[in-house]
Parts: C-alpha cells; sequence; structure tokens
DNA sequence: ATTATGTATGCAGGATGACGCATATATTAT
DNA sequence: ATAATATATGCGTCATCCTGCATACATAAT
C-alpha cells in the first residue's frame, strides 16, 4: 500500500507521460495561450487538444480562463518546467553513457 | 510530429507513471538492493515486482547483476530522485495553494 | 540427476488511454 | 432568433497497461 503522495506524483508523471502534453507545456513555457494557437502548433485536431488539456488541468498543471469565446490556458507553477528540464538531463547523461559503452 | 526528445522524455515519465515503481526506486535511494528483498517490502506478487523492475530497467532508469540466485538492481543515475523529489515539491505547492484558496 | 530456490515470462482478464468523428455548449455578431 | 466561432464532450474502436496464475529458466545444493 503506497503512501497517498506516491499515489500523487505517480499522477503528476502520469499527466507528463505524453509527447503531446510535453509539447502543449513547452508552447506555454512563455506565457499563456489560447486553444485557438495550441492547436494549430500542434497540427492536430481540436478534440484531440482539448482532451490533452483537460489531463494537465485535472492535475493542476494548467488553469484555464475564458476570454470571450477563446479559453486561456496557462502553466499553475513554473517549477513544471524544472522537472522537464531534468528530465532532459537525465536523457542527455544517459545517451552519453550509452556512447561511451558502445563505441 | 514531436522531436524525438520530446518522445524520449515522455517514455522517461511513463515508466515513473505508477506508484509501484516509484516506491521501488525510493527502496533503491540508499543503495542496491535483490528481488527478495524488494518484494517482501512492497507485498505485492513476486511477478508483478519482477515486471515494474523491467519496465525502470526497460528506460535506463535501472541495471541489474546476478550475484548467484538472485538478481540485484540498482538506480543508474541518482538525478532520478532530485526528479522525484522535485515532483514532490511541487505536489507540495499545490497543495498548499489549494488550502488557501479553500480555507 | 534430482531437488530447491530465486527470478522471469506466457497467457488471459479487466481496466484505462488515445484517437477520430460527430455533436453539444457557450459566446458573440447580425 | 439565427448564424458563426471557439471549445468541450459523447461514443466507438483499437491499443496499451496492470494483474493473477501457472510455468519456464537459471543457479546452487545434495
Amino acid at each position: 500500500m503506497p503512501s497517498e503522495v506516491i499515489v500523487y506524483e505517480s499522477e503528476i508523471f502520469k499527466a507528463l507521460a505524453h509527447p503531446t502534453r510535453i509539447q502543449i507545456l513547452h508552447l506555454l513555457r512563455d506565457g499563456e495561450r489560447c486553444v485557438c494557437e495550441i492547436v494549430p502548433a500542434l497540427e492536430m485536431e481540436q478534440p484531440n487538444v482539448s482532451r490533452h488539456l483537460h489531463v494537465l488541468k485535472k492535475e493542476g498543471i494548467l488553469s484555464s480562463y475564458k476570454e470571450g469565446l477563446r479559453v486561456i490556458y496557462r502553466v499553475n507553477d513554473p517549477k513544471i518546467f524544472e522537472l522537464l528540464d531534468l528530465c532532459k538531463e537525465l536523457l542527455k547523461n544517459h545517451w552519453e553513457k550509452r556512447q561511451k559503452t558502445f563505441v
């Protein structure tokens, strides 16, 4: 029986466990964006994007507000970018080690 | 079409997206452990634990070696713990903000 | 060779996730 | 009220994940 915190952690990671959702976070890195900007940037169908946004919002990673017809999404805590960056560093280390091993 | 790095990142997150696997990482935090130590600590069936270990190993997060009958697993890069810690901080921030909002 | 021990894997079930398509909802403009 | 626009949701389908059970595999002991 894992502690509750561990379950919540796993849910955060689950929310990040899709390329499209990571792309969305990168798009929101320099500020909030409305769905109508996110959809064309991802070259993906609008309902699909809407669901991915919902997943991130449900986990408290994003929040949104309406402005006329548009819905604008933004990142709640910039620390999420540290998480993404750290993950990339991890991959870099791993990749460099592999290179050393196989070359 | 997400970049390859983003796909790899999402795969790391997917590997972390299960409470049991996070528990395993915590167990390995102060050093390597054999499966026969991990199984009772998790109170979970051995084949199931074995598969979760496999997921983490496949993503390059763990590696293993044999010692007689036993298989010993260890974390490849301690940076993975920074990732877990950062995630917990994120949760903490989020939770504190909720408290402020709802109280 | 046989037996015992530790670990991994095959298979089947149910659960969950992602996507495409159509459509509902909300807001604005006419 | 009607039409147009932006976003969200319902539904069906296919794929993937998680688990339990049985069993295979590897190593060591007798």
